[in-house]
DNA sequence: GACCTACTCAACCAGTTAGTTGACAAAGGG
DNA sequence: CCCTTTGTCAACTAACTGGTTGAGTAGGTC
């Protein structure tokens, strides 16, 4: 897990640690009250905040003994970017079928056989 | 890991994973070329396939002894629409915050200090 | 039918992860 | 000053991961 994309993917692959994202697009809040809803201990939760952290999803202030937690949005952006380039390469690969298989069916309205001069 | 987002977004959390997935867009292809390029055993790359195919992003079909995969695309918009959700909701909040201090900033323009009526 | 090709399955191993509990630190409030 | 609140750190554990090797299966080719 070296790379920030892999650390991001990897960190939203936890359904709690996607949860605590969801509750932080509300508004910062506290390691404490972002546990309270959870049945796992106070610790746990920290660990999973740590692991937002380390990804880049999330930072850390201080407010006397609380430590807010504050989303950082940003990130997303690198996911949504590698995402969108492969799906866009991969539709872009089936309108090119599409395409072909298309002129096939002009070319070629009365049958289904190959022709001779057609492309193997 | 129950659900398939959270699937999803553990197996594009490994960096082979994701190159697999990449190449893939480009078409579809069988395991033995797929495993080619990297350093680890076919068992291995077979082993990480077996995980897209969990996650839904990749099928495979039959070709006499060969496997050949191909990339289903359509699991990213599962991705995107969770990704974009919270940072519309995030957002959102930016710019409510925004007019706030806008507005803070347009009813008290002379004094930097805390007003007797402002709520703390 | 013997053999090659293209894989999958099973067993094992080392390293990581998600959880636990217990102790500690930091910062007010009485 | 003690005490409570809020959270981190450390050590431990069970389960999962990513890799290995060896054996087996499915489907041509000669």
């Amino acid at each position: 897990m070296n790379d920030e994309l892999s650390r991001v993917f990897a960190a939203l692959g936890d359904p709690t640690r996607r949860d605590l994202v969801a509750r932080l697009s509300d508004g910062d809040a506290t390691v404490g009250d972002l546990a309270a809803p959870y049945a796992v201990s106070l610790q746990a939760v920290s660990k999973h905040l740590k692991v937002l952290e380390e990804a880049g999803l999330v930072s850390r202030s201080r407010d006397a003994q609380r430590r807010p937690v504050h989303l950082e949005a940003e990130v997303f952006d690198l996911m949504t970017a590698w995402i969108e380039r492969y799906r866009q390469r991969a539709e872009e690969r089936y309108q090119r079928l599409d395409t072909v298989l298309a002129e096939l069916n002009e070319t070629t309205p009365e049958t289904d056989l190959p022709q001779e001069g057609a492309a193997s």
